[in-house]
DNA sequence: GACGGTCAGTCATACGTATGACGTCGCGGA
DNA sequence: TCCGCGACGTCATACGTATGACTGACCGTC
């Protein structure tokens, strides 16, 4: 349809390229022969918008993108382009007059002037701009991480680009040095989740402390490198083990993710801790991929043994799903004759029949948290390793044992 | 734990700083003093990674972010810093021999350089990045377009930024303009999605023709202005509707989206065209809120109907559920007492009790025809309005009417 | 009347890369 | 001997912004 390289089409009959050579013997440090007559607009008068001294000059040139420079903004407002610079920073506490600054803003929103990312990423150097590294924003929860860190990025003035390493449930994991390294000199910083990354190490090569990047994990163990921002899910998991053990069940079987992450890890440490605090209380667990078919193939594996459990407890709402086609398949009604609880609390939680007790997890809480601290490592604070409360929430898939 | 700021800590003792009277020197166009004896390296023979002449500047010096650029790797390899560019860009057909290149090769490896964004953004006028702007992450649909996006660019070297306008089901919708011209001079093109945006009128006042910034549309009129990529969706929905009639149902209702775009108006007309075709048949509607809740409201009031219909059609898989809770509250079986089908396949959809009839959108495509389109445009092609079929799933949620 | 101080701006330059315009060397043909 | 040419690199510059150093005018003071 349209040719996008062409110009903006504002409708200006004006010379299309103005005389450089001006400019060009205005920036050579040689001799400077207009300096000798300096300020030449300020000789009329006060600056203003309409040019009264140049006629053939107004109207934006355009080198090759068509947009205006700060340099068309001077010209048009009759000033420097230095000056341009310094009322757009708001850096002018004494050093431009009211009147200037409403001029370069008048000339400013007269051309649609933006300033140039490119040039002050280059000036500053800085991009203002952090990597965030996520296993795949097809999963709602790190969607959810997603928009939380973008909130917390836009709230400092940063971008947020995404990383999604291909990684899908249980699958190989990318090691990202590769295609990050690429936007290295991009960015300001990274936020990564460790269970996107292959290693730790992998990341630390390329970012965090001794390699030139600042970095920040999300659901990471604290103290192996880099500040961290994590959900408690360790104490849900606490809490929802204890609410069965409390409800009377004493054969309580775990459906754990076939992952090996320091999260699905920890959620082991927990459930194991809460077991060993009640006497007499008999476990058991099978692992899993984290996909509905395995889950229920590996929950039924439970159901069959020679002592069946009375409840099941889920690593994740995905598992619990197949622990719920299991029962279905065995006869067996939720929580009548088992227990089942999940973490995560994804959409489909309440969809479940019964309605799936579990923990939910502040992911967009997580996202604004991790960008947070990354933004202040950026600043040159050290964040503390944070840590955001999980809710349990107890709805209608756990029940006693029946007796 | 650690400042960002400080140097790479790479472990060596030259000295920090050096005199950089000397590169001034090089730089200014005046006297130029080194001129008289041209390439300095060569004199010792071939280029070398190992420095021999300067015993002081082998390390990369570092202005402000420790990162070494193509001048310290000029030095190192003993050439100047225009060769290091060519070679990094490829463009060495006749104008760089084999053994330079290695050399430069070999010194960018032992600094690690990478070049500057930055500045190549700046020189190049292009920042090989877009905007992709969608309601929300956290829709998983979303997260699989901007999956398939980010393939489509990382493809072509291209990088995604997301802005994800809080809009949620619904909801208000955020005005672009804003947030989005900020980053203006940092894209080189826009892909959206007309649902996340208030009105097409508003993105185009900054992208799209006219304005200065390559626009592709998703999920968007073809011929409003801009290119567009779209799912079948009304395809999908008239074979569903055509499902239903061939089942033998003659009330047919449907439960629709409250917002206004042209996705769900299409949707309407789909079902009004194929509603026709089959003279004798009654319709209904309610049009509800993209929640659970509020769909469950909705459907209960057509099942509390006159004529209450034996099938429910809706607009998406979300809708489908408050369709089954309804039904469960009024002791309706799904599908002997009432069929009902949903639009998106979403992840809960084989969840459900019975599993839902709906129909798959190919969002990951989606994101990469529509990040192809925007590509090809800012190569300065015209790409096509482009269609992607959607995939009828008939499961377990539809029967024919009870006699 | 010379001097110091403030106000209001400008000047020049650097950030790091890409590239068109030049040199220089060596060799082969006339 | 001289010219032309290909191979191999270098030179200089521009991209657009931010900012330390500087300058001119004006004003009050001794």
């Amino acid at each position: 349809m349209t040719r996008h390289t062409t110009d903006t089409g504002r409708p200006s009959t004006t010379t299309p390229t103005p005389p450089l050579t001006v400019a060009k013997g205005i920036d050579r440090p040689g001799p400077t022969v207009f300096s000798t007559t300096p300020m030449p607009a300020r000789t009329k008068g006060t600056p203003h918008v309409s040019p009264t001294g140049t006629p053939a000059d107004d109207q934006a040139a355009d080198p090759r993108s068509g947009r205006p420079t700060s340099k068309d903004v001077a010209k048009l407002a009759g000033v420097s382009q230095s000056t341009v610079s310094l009322v757009h920073a708001g850096k002018w506490p004494g050093r431009v007059s009211e009147r200037t600054v409403r001029a370069v803003n008048e000339a400013s929103a007269a051309l649609g002037y933006r300033p140039n990312q490119a040039a002050r990423h280059l000036r500053l150097g800085t991009t203002r701009t952090v990597l965030l590294v996520v296993p795949a924003l097809t999963n709602p929860f790190f969607g959810a991480v997603h928009t939380g860190a973008s909130h917390a990025a836009a709230a400092r003035d940063f971008s947020v680009v995404v990383y999604p390493s291909p990684v899908a449930a249980g699958a190989e994991r990318t090691p990202v040095a590769s295609p990050f390294a690429a936007a290295h000199t991009a960015l300001d910083g990274v936020l990564a989740s460790s269970t996107a990354v292959e290693t730790l190490s992998d990341l630390l090569g390329t970012a965090g402390p001794g390699a030139g990047l600042p970095l920040v994990m999300l659901d990471s163990q604290p103290g192996a490198g880099a500040p961290t921002a994590n959900i408690a899910i360790a104490d849900g998991m606490s809490a929802l083990t204890t609410h069965l053990l409390g409800l009377g069940h004493r054969r309580v079987a775990r459906l754990c993710a076939e992952i090996d992450s320091w999260t699905f890890a920890s959620r082991e440490a927990a459930f194991r801790d809460a077991v060993r605090a009640v006497a007499g209380t008999e476990t058991d667990h099978a692992r899993t991929p984290l996909t509905i078919p395995d889950a229920t193939a590996a929950a039924l594996t439970l159901l069959d043994g020679p002592t069946p459990p009375t409840a099941l407890v889920c690593d994740d709402d995905v598992l619990a799903v197949g622990a719920y086609k299991a029962a279905r398949a065995r006869g067996l009604r939720i929580p009548e004759d088992l227990s089942v609880t999940g973490i995560g609390d994804v959409a489909f939680a309440t969809v479940l029949e019964p309605e799936l007790t579990t923990v939910s997890l502040p992911a967009h809480e997580l996202g604004e948290a991790g960008m947070s601290a990354l933004l202040d490592l950026l600043d040159g604070r050290s964040p503390d390793d944070v840590s955001l409360p999980a809710e349990l929430l107890l709805r209608d898939s756990t029940a006693p044992p029946r007796a």
